[in-house]
DNA sequence: CAAAACTACGTAGTTAAATACATAAATAAA
DNA sequence: TTTATTTATGTATTTAACTACGTAGTTTTG
């Protein structure tokens, strides 16, 4: 074993983030293999698309977890892909209204099957002794609660007392 | 909550992800609140030349699970710190040697109790009903017996017989 | 109801990793 | 011992996220 796995939890968070890429990676080459040109990177939105039908930019960024930015800039590939199309909202003018296209309609019913097959591999992959999962829910949950940083504060304060 | 989190395991790369950017963040804002001038990033590099003393480049790379060029530009920031320096290998011309200076080891010696903070800041997130970073061992286990990419191509083939 | 504050969206620039490509030294093979 | 292959390093470019900032509507407040 390396000397970074061997320092266990605190680099934590590099081999978070190296486990993600290659997760995201192999995904791509999945979606290739049933000859679907998708994007890993797209799947939030997409799939958030799907449930909730007509969302604004920034409502799309609240429910995948990114900045408005980073949304947007998905959503411009998303868009030059024919895959989602926007109009302003009457309502309010500054919105704009983000829905699936029929093609993106007709993309996710065709991914449907190899999301199947993902959420097969990955439960096989992720469902251990420990499940990984449930292990992200369960740290997100604690962070929620108190972030690492007032952690390391709040224990930094007392080992000064 | 949201539905990429409801999604389940199919953003679990996301997830990963997001989390991984959490603590990196606010691992960085620890160091600050020491006064200490250190990059979370600049972790998996000194921490390898901390137990390992002299290594080459592709060396360092390989110990922290980085490519080369990424290693490269960490590198470049440290020595800009003077917290390493190089020297040419005297019998491989190729190779570049890469020690801690006694800047370096100082600093490792300051950061030390912080470590220590962090790691009991982390392990109060991380240990759970499941425990992350076991988690994290178990699919890193799994993915290097057969990775997602033979998986599902394997549950694929079977799902045509 | 005019001014102030807030919200939605967009652009520009930054960052931290990767890939692709190039070169030079070392090693292996013909 | 040339030639071919491999290895070590470096540079340029790309990618996918971010922060900072600006503008234009909307809402709240004095």
């Amino acid at each position: 074993m390396n000397i970074i796995d061997e320092s266990g939890i605190l680099a934590i968070s590099t081999r978070l983030q190296r486990l993600s890429e290659q997760l995201r990676k192999d995904g791509a080459l999945v979606y290739k293999s049933y000859g679907i040109d998708f994007e890993p990177k797209w799947f939030p939105v997409i799939y958030t698309l799907y449930h909730k039908d007509t969302l604004s930019v920034v409502e799309i960024a609240n429910e995948i977890g990114y900045t408005h930015p980073s949304t947007i800039s998905l959503l411009k590939e998303l868009e030059k892909q024919k895959l989602i199309r926007s109009k302003k909202d009457k309502i309010d003018e500054r919105k704009r209204l983000i829905q699936l296209t029929p093609k993106g309609q007709e993309m996710i019913e065709e991914m449907k099957p190899v999301w199947e097959v993902m959420k097969n591999a990955l439960t096989e992959i992720t469902n251990n002794q420990n499940n990984l999962l449930k292990a992200i829910e369960e740290a997100e949950n604690k962070i929620l609660h108190q972030s690492f940083l007032q952690r390391a504060l709040q224990l930094k304060s007392e080992g000064e007392e």
